[in-house]
DNA sequence: AGTAGGAATTAGAATAATTCCAAATCACCC
DNA sequence: GGGTGATTTGGAATTATTCTAATTCCTACT
């Protein structure tokens, strides 16, 4: 079995493990959020994908989108008033966002970290997620 | 002096304070981003600067919300896709946001929370800013 | 294998938020 | 009170995203 389709075969099982089909749209989507994970925007990931798929359109890319998320192999970040951007990063975490370069940097945290933060809601505030962002300059390296 | 100029005079300052022009459309803004701590929208900020100055028009309502975001008198609260909305809050808060109601709430930090927040950087990261979102269902009440 | 039926894709139009632009007006300083 | 740079204005332009309707593609069933 080669590399290629070996690929093929891991993403098409995590596509149907999340019980969606797995269209070859879904699967060059999701391998080029996985590939480069530079949490690239919509068009962006337009961009690449049109590489290898050059009739797929803007809208498949958006719905493919919308379909990763809702069921969670890819999480959206939304900064500020700039276009949606696509993170493979499953893990918890926070993301800091480079006002210099304006690259977004996923920032690991401690194993609970995320819940703790749960706990300082007032009662009857029941969170499903929760969003850190920080914001400022990252030593250039 | 009436209570209206009162609140003239204490909107004027705050302008003043900040080293920027007290134009009536600034302080007429600001009034109503003060008056409703309910994190209106700029569409929804328009709609009610339009009672008492029909003439403003929406690029002035821009305009001055992104001068008072630079000056600091406002916040600017970005979730999701939707619209920006703006927070009167100047005090360290989160938000929360309901996704049943779509509705924004404040909420209140311990003390130092954010520089709290901002320890579990790498070395070479810089916040200026933090933002925590939450987002989930309130009580109703 | 052939086909019905629902899901996915497509191109382009539509929408919505925000920004840009150039002209008119305004506010502050002398 | 006049000059000057800042501000406001309305409308056009831009940008991200969603909608729509037609087409194509899978999948399951016979």
């Amino acid at each position: 079995m080669s590399a290629q389709s070996d690929k093929h075969a891991v993403l098409c099982e995590k596509l149907k493990a999340c019980d969606i089909r797995p269209t070859p749209q879904r699967e060059v989507v999701l391998k080029v959020i996985l590939e480069k994970r530079d949490h690239p925007t919509a068009d962006e990931i337009f961009a690449r994908v049109k590489a290898s798929m050059p009739t797929i359109s803007l809208a498949t890319v958006y719905n493919c989108l919308e379909t990763l998320v809702t069921c969670g192999l890819v999480r959206q970040v939304n900064l500020e008033r700039a276009p949606t951007r696509y993170c493979p990063n499953l893990q918890e975490h926070a993301h800091f966002h480079d006002e210099v370069t304006g690259k977004v940097h996923d920032v690991e945290l401690p194993g609970d970290f995320m819940d703790r933060l749960r706990t300082i809601l007032p009662a009857g505030f029941d969170a499903s997620t929760v969003e850190l962002n920080f914001r400022g300059k990252a030593a250039t390296n």
